[in-house]
RNA sequence: GGCCCGGUAGUUCAGCUGGUUAGAACGCUAGCCUGUCACGCUAGAGGUCGACGGUUCGAGCCCGUUCCGGGUCGCCA
């Protein structure tokens, strides 16, 4: 006979009431617990839903009972019955009044004792949890996260549909194009010698689906990228890419801000504000120091140049005389949690950002001050810095100075983190979204000595900016905008150039000639030269998104066969190597094999 | 590639200044138990202390190398 066979199943296990007593069930799942009382016996069985007591008297049913008394953690059962009230009850759990009184019960699947329990909140080391990660995504708050991320899935495809969007699947396969990221390569068996790779994002299929007429596309679409991994960053990820025609930076804006209202709506009932903050690249730089800024608190950046610029200290005078400039953060009531050992750390953290060193004002809660540099300084110089930091009594003023402003901020940026996180001064359950627009067009590439483009070749320049492109690279600003959750960049998006003049301008700019730039892009350049609508779109993380609204604290926590740091998955132990037939098949040697493998 | 943290029963951890047979809790196995729900009680099994090498009369502990994991910088148009 077969398992299931005159089973068939009425109900999931957590969605049982008070309401269904009386009610024929059948319900199947996997065994939590078994507690066996002597002559009764108890069974949790969980299914995605929930969890219901299973309850087996000796006295009624000893053939069913038996079975229950060979029952174990995560066997698979079927169980059919009569829901009833408990005589006493768990107020803890949803199905906490009622249970099933079984009256035919069948193991589908027994189970070997599982590596750790299935339960919410594991303690349990992340690496076993991910080598058997069937279990793990078994645990309420994984299953609870995954099926989030469909909701959320559904969410995007009704909105886009309903603002008019096509959802069209770009290849996998296809060419690379070795800029930005290092691509994932792919051998072709027909084409020895010859690689696919898989696309970074779909960025150009996207903008070739625009000259198709599409006019509007959007795609729930897999991205691969060959680089270290973080807490926020796979190799492979997802990205909710989108790119219309006919419209302007406040277009796709709009769009983009309408569909954080919508998701955060739908899937957590979180109202945000629209329209959304925004700053500038420059505004949120000199704030912040970052062009991901966290707004959840304060601590912003200011500027002492002014106030330092003729003042007794010889590394402050310089940076400024060097074109630098000498800012500060202040840190309110942090006298006690920096001290001066906490101040070291940070001290060494400045300078692995680049920083010389790293200035300090603490303040006791009496207003007594200690200065790293105060006999450099006279007391009306001291007083001037402690008016323009704003310190008062129990306060920390941090300050950094040097010759470059980009390395002042950054620094500061990230000490403004750090100390945020020591202060515990980041507030719980908010979502600050905020759009940073006008782009730097140009990054200096220190290893190539030459300007590169900041976002990607096919983004346009500001149409202020047009006139200077050759003459004040440093200066140009893009077309460009990235919407910032929590610290955390989660969309990055710009309007493309249509214009073929300006594309070759931008690309002789770049260091890229006609042939190169015909070699890598062809195919766009030429689609271009058939009408080509005024297009721009973006791209959001989805991985990233889902995991700020569920505030996980690491991607891994929203995929559900994710990688690990050193981008390989414990459970299949991918990569891995293959045997010689495949590689001849691909015309392939290994030159450099690690003798371990 | 750099830096920081970690690796001891199945799981989470303790293990002193280097000193006898490496402990606890949970889990597991067996027995008892009629209202449990983290059931309870009793007993038991379970360890290459990540690996290799060194110092030492003696190493879980000290040193070196290495592997694995986490975080981060570089990197991520």
């Amino acid at each position: 006979m077969d398992l299931m066979t005159g089973l068939k199943r009425t109900d999931y296990c957590g969605a049982l009431r008070a309401e269904d007593i009386g009610k024929k069930v059948t319900v199947c799942g996997w065994v939590q617990r078994q507690r066996d009382l002597g002559s009764l016996i108890f069974v949790d069985l969980r299914d995605r839903t929930g969890i219901i007591q299973l309850a087996f008297d000796e006295s009624t049913e000893k053939e069913i009972f038996d079975k229950a008394f060979t029952v174990r953690s995560e066997y698979v059962l079927m169980a059919k019955g009569t829901v009833r009230e408990r005589s006493s009850k768990n107020p803890d759990i949803p199905t906490g009044d009622i249970e099933v009184e079984v009256e035919d019960l069948r193991v589908l699947s027994k189970s070997e004792t599982p590596p750790f329990e299935i339960t919410e909140n594991s303690q349990t080391a992340e690496l076993t949890r991910l080598k058997y990660r069937y279990l793990d995504l078994r645990r309420p708050d994984l299953q609870r996260n995954i099926i989030m991320r469909h909701k959320i899935a559904k969410i995007t495809r009704d909105y886009f549909d309903e603002n008019g969007f096509i959802e069209i699947e770009t290849p996998i396969l296809i060419k690379s194009t070795p800029e930005g990221a290092r691509d994932y390569l792919v051998p072709s068996r027909i084409h020895k010698g010859k690689f696919y790779a898989l696309p970074q994002s779909p960025q150009l299929y996207k903008q070739l689906s625009m000259v198709a007429g599409f006019d509007r596309y959007m795609q729930i679409a897999r991205c691969f990228r060959d680089e270290d991994l973080r807490a926020d960053r796979q190799p492979e990820f997802t990205q909710i890419d989108l790119e219309m025609s006919f419209v302007d930076m406040e277009d796709v804006l709009a769009i983009g801000e309408g569909y954080m209202e919508r998701v955060f709506r739908e899937a957590l009932g979180v109202e945000i504000k629209l329209p959304l903050p925004r700053l500038t690249y420059k505004e949120a730089m000199e704030r912040f120091g970052s062009d991901k800024p966290d707004t959840r608190y304060g601590l912003e950046i200011t500027d002492l140049t002014d106030t330092v610029k003729n003042c007794g200290f010889g590394v402050f005078t310089g940076a400024v005389n060097e074109g630098g400039s000498v800012r500060c953060i202040t840190a309110k009531k942090a006298y006690s949690v920096l001290t001066r050992k906490e101040i070291d750390k940070l001290t060494d953290a400045a300078k692995g950002n680049g920083a010389k060193g790293l200035a300090y004002i603490r303040i006791d809660d009496s207003g007594e001050y200690n200065a790293s540099f105060s006999k450099f300084m006279t007391d009306d110089e001291m007083a001037a810095i402690l008016k323009t930091s704003g310190a008062e009594a129990g306060d920390v003023v941090l300050i950094v100075g040097d010759k470059k402003n980009s390395i002042v901020l950054t620094v500061l940026g990230a000490l403004r983190q750090t100390v945020a996180k020591k202060l515990d001064i980041i507030p719980d359950g908010k979502y600050n979204l905020l759009w940073i627009t006008e782009f730097p067009f140009f990054d200096w590439d220190e290893d190539l000595g030459q300007y590169v483009a900041m976002h990607h070749p096919f983004t346009s320049p500001m149409d202020e900016c047009l006139d200077y492109l050759e003459t004040d690279k440093a200066n140009v600003r893009a077309k460009a905008y990235d919407l910032v959750l929590n610290g955390i960049e989660l969309c990055s998006g710009s309007i493309r150039i249509t214009n073929s003049e300006l594309q070759s301008r931008i690309f002789t700019l770049l260091g890229l000639s006609d042939e190169e730039a015909h070699a890598k892009f062809g195919y766009l350049l030429d689609a271009f030269k058939y009408g080509a609508p005024p297009h721009g779109g973006m791209g959001i993380g989805l991985d990233r998104l889902i995991m700020q609204m569920l505030g996980c604290e690491s991607l891994r926590d929203v995929i559900a066969y994710p990688k690990v740091q050193n981008a390989s998955e414990p459970m299949t132990d991918c990569p891995a190597n293959v045997d010689d037939i495949q590689l001849a098949d691909l015309g392939i040697g290994i030159i450099a094999a690690n003798e371990n493998n």
